[in-house]
DNA sequence: CCCCGACATCGATAATTGTCAATACGACGG
DNA sequence: CCGTCGTATTGACAATTATCGATGTCGGGG
């Protein structure tokens, strides 16, 4: 892995997106194309400190732990999340920088023809 | 369908997500969440007055004719993508409203440090 | 030392999806 | 009216995925 870097895309509109930003971009989009998952990142990234413990995780939802742990590595794995071990528990955070990857996709880079 | 109503979500982080928000959003990102649509939508809306006919973007693409329609099928559906069949030609163009629905998801609420 | 609680992994299964070749359909042009 | 071009649909197939029950692993408490 190590791809730490991720596509500092353009947005999605102004200028067409090129092939290679495309396959890096979706698999974040993929990783976030899921109900559970978008509420997983939503709950993590609304608590305190942006993380949270996989124990309050797992009472959230009504699959079962085996799922969720499932949820959680593939958003993991994606980049989207924090792994990190504190005695028996098990905290996941949140990756600003992964988030802020997918929001430029969608920022909006300047009114089109609006100059004149 | 008939759904032109985009959930009008709160962002990913500041407040934790409700199920149906996330239910509302997932098929959004989903429908975004592979290589080629997202080409597919970034190529669309650059283009002259945000659409573009078929004939133009298959050539885009190795795949197949078949593929592509396929393709924006699922962006159609998904809301994302408005389709118009002028003459002989179908002309596909982005739905802002959904485009939007989706950066509201990634846009970050809270300015800045809060709560010291 | 043994058990228990927290979390991950495995194996299985049903459902979904990306892709293509083949075919259907609708609009022209001759 | 027939052939052709542009696009959609169908049918099939391989690959991926969401989910669960069962089991593994690791750390702490008694």
């Amino acid at each position: 892995m190590s791809d730490t870097d991720f596509a500092c895309c353009t947005p999605l509109t102004g200028t067409s997106m090129s092939t290679d930003q495309a396959e890096q971009v979706a698999p974040l989009l993929k990783a976030l194309a899921d109900p559970v998952r978008l509420r997983l990142v939503s709950l993590i990234a609304s608590s305190e400190g942006g993380e949270a413990c996989v124990c309050d995780l797992n009472e959230a939802f009504d699959q079962t732990q085996a799922t969720i742990s499932h949820h959680l590595k593939v958003l993991h794995a994606a980049g989207l999340l924090d792994r990190e071990k504190r005695g028996v528990w098990v905290y996941y955070a949140v990756r600003p920088e992964a988030l802020s990857a997918v929001a430029t996709l969608f920022s909006t880079p300047a009114p089109a023809g609006a100059s004149a």
